[in-house]
DNA sequence: TTACTCTTCTACGAGACGTAGAAGAGTCGA
DNA sequence: TCGACTCTTCTACGTCTCGTAGAAGAGTAA
């Protein structure tokens, strides 16, 4: 649903709807999107909380509070926080990253990522 | 939901229905269900697959078929995956984590063998 | 066979979603 | 000011998932 909505930028919900059309990566589309279709989801999505407008430009300019990037991380703290051990699910969390999202996290932690052939 | 299933072990419909209603942590419960809701419940669950049941048995057994802390993994996996970029959503998500599970995720990573070929 | 216990089938209401039509509000040129 | 046109809001419908559970069928022990 909100994949759409990660093109980021403020845009009118028309620009939207047409941006849907075009393939851009995975969010392409098949059959267009009327555009008050467009228009509901987007004040779902405002009333979630995941998109705000600017109501006083005419065409309202709708835009994503949190990147894409932000929302996910948000979306896994959620996660992680409805378990009762939370070290636990980490811990397991992490012994499934591939090996080169292990040594990003190794630099991101502040740890010398460990050198491997 | 599933939140009642996590009290791991195989058991019979009536004993988890039972268990439902003894204050375990936050699995404690207001109102009694029916055994039925709970089978309806659970046969869901092994639809999707995060219970399994043994059939020979009569009264079914039915256990989880990951652990409370694997299954969070999964879900975090299962989000991290869906995000375009996976490195910019881990930074962020690691960003956010307490001091502590901070250090955790250095032992971790630091004694965490990198073998996956 | 009977009585009793479990399981399966079926169902209903609530709420989220995808989708969109109808009607109302704003805007701008003539 | 008055259309003509563009946007937005309201309302709605079908589909799913979920929580809940009754009715009826299958198994089992005596």
């Amino acid at each position: 649903m909100d994949v759409l909505w990660d093109t980021e930028e403020p845009l009118p919900a028309n620009d939207l709807r047409d941006r849907l059309l075009t393939p851009t990566a995975a969010t392409a589309r098949h059959k267009p999107l009327a555009t008050t279709t467009v228009l509901t989801v987007l004040s779902r999505l405002e009333a979630k909380g995941f998109v705000t407008r600017d109501r006083d430009i005419r065409p309202h300019r709708y835009r994503a509070v949190a990147t894409r990037a932000e929302h996910t991380a948000e979306l896994m703290h959620e996660v992680l926080g409805s378990a009762p051990d939370r070290q636990a699910a980490l811990a397991r969390f992490i012994g499934d990253v591939t090996p080169q999202e292990a040594d990003a996290l190794r630099v991101l932690l502040g740890t010398a990522p460990l050198v491997r052939e």
